[in-house]
DNA sequence: AATTATTTACTATCCAGTTAGTCAATAACG
DNA sequence: CGTTATTGACTAACTGGATAGTAAATAATT
């Protein structure tokens, strides 16, 4: 075997490895454009540069296409999770600024995966085994990791008991409002995110309530 | 004028007033069901039980027809918020114990209208119009009428200063996650809603931070 | 030549929207 | 009053375009 035709096989090889992810790709991108149904594998196809058998060398149907898409997206937002368990010591007030910022950083400004959620709602009761995963992948250990977080800092005193750490999602709530509102409204309700993060933050730790 | 004539004449007239309104009925179900897409115009038929041609009389097309049926259920929320402003005096923590408790009976229990945000979510990139007509209607008086509440309640010293005034979303934020929750894990991820309430209302007032 | 990746052409089906026509109720008329 | 014309609600059947999936043909590579 030639070093050239050594190269070219290679080139093949990563040619037909590539091919999954260019479908994918192609099919995150018109899925999320047109949705589920109003989407179609010729699109797809086309801009992925194949035709439409050729989709099918690789995926059964349009359905398992689908699945394994949102697979591929939600993997990367894992990935994210992963690294917000790196997060440090200090007080509990410093360690929720941390985290916070950390998933406004990447969470909410993910917008590849806010569209995987848009789907995942829209196509809930076609799939929801789908948004299940959601929930076991990110929602909960992101949930789990938040709840740890308050009982140590009311187990340390600087939380104030309070039965809020057996609904911990009151407290990531206004980031799931964030993804609400840009699947909804996206630009054209503006929603100034620097000043929501300062109010999310200091409703989470002082409320309200003047002392 | 025999009597049964006029008795079917009667139901003919009432037949012809309650179409529109049966179709939209159906519609609901069935888009909420199968989504926009999927839905097909028979389907709705066959639920309202007359035939396609008939939804033609009443609707120029399968758009149009999904548009009133968004703001026929749309309306009956409208009528709840209005419901809400009629709410009283007393401290600013008890009113807006009083709002939340009537929001979460209200708002976070019907299905009807998260079956709706559902559709917006999933067809605002193809109807945005929509979605703007849900903030305008429902939304922005709801947060207009929570900013005012906390702007009195800091003139007053009940409420701590601070600018989560300007950013009311985030008080408000976890009835949003009710919605998500729902849309995306409907059962099969119980909610607590009972606990769910408290956790909000005593985050909302007091916060995490002990003193 | 043999193998593999991809395309092309096709099929069967579905569905929004249309059209022609039915049937009953009213209006017009003699 | 009774007969005929007209209207209004609705249906059944059809059309044309689209589209998921298939399978035979072709191109690329070894």
């Amino acid at each position: 075997m030639t070093d050239l035709t050594e190269i070219r096989t290679e080139m093949r090889r990563r040619r037909k490895a590539e091919r999954p992810k260019e479908i994918l790709e192609a099919a995150f991108a018109e899925f999320s454009r047109n949705g589920y149904a109003s989407t179609t594998l010729d699109q797809i196809a086309e801009r992925a540069g194949v035709t439409k058998g050729t989709i099918y060398v690789y995926f059964d149907s349009k359905e398992h296409l689908f699945i394994s898409m949102v697979r591929e997206v939600m993997q990367a937002s894992l990935d994210t999770v992963h690294e917000l368990f790196e997060t440090h010591e200090g007080s509990t007030a410093d360690l929720l600024h941390a985290q916070f910022s950390f998933i406004y950083q990447h969470i909410v400004e993910d917008k590849r995966r806010r569209e995987v959620v848009r789907m995942l709602i829209a196509e809930a009761p076609r799939f929801p085994e789908l948004a299940d995963r959601y929930h076991e992948e990110i929602l909960r250990p992101c949930l789990d990791m938040l709840r740890q977080a308050i009982q140590r800092g009311m187990d340390r005193g600087e939380i104030r008991k309070s039965s809020i750490v057996d609904s911990p999602q009151v407290v990531i709530a206004p980031i799931a409002l964030v993804d609400l509102w840009m699947m909804m409204f996206d630009k054209r309700q503006p929603l100034d995110l620097k000043a929501y993060f300062n109010a999310h933050l200091d409703m989470v730790l002082h409320g309200l309530l003047a002392k």
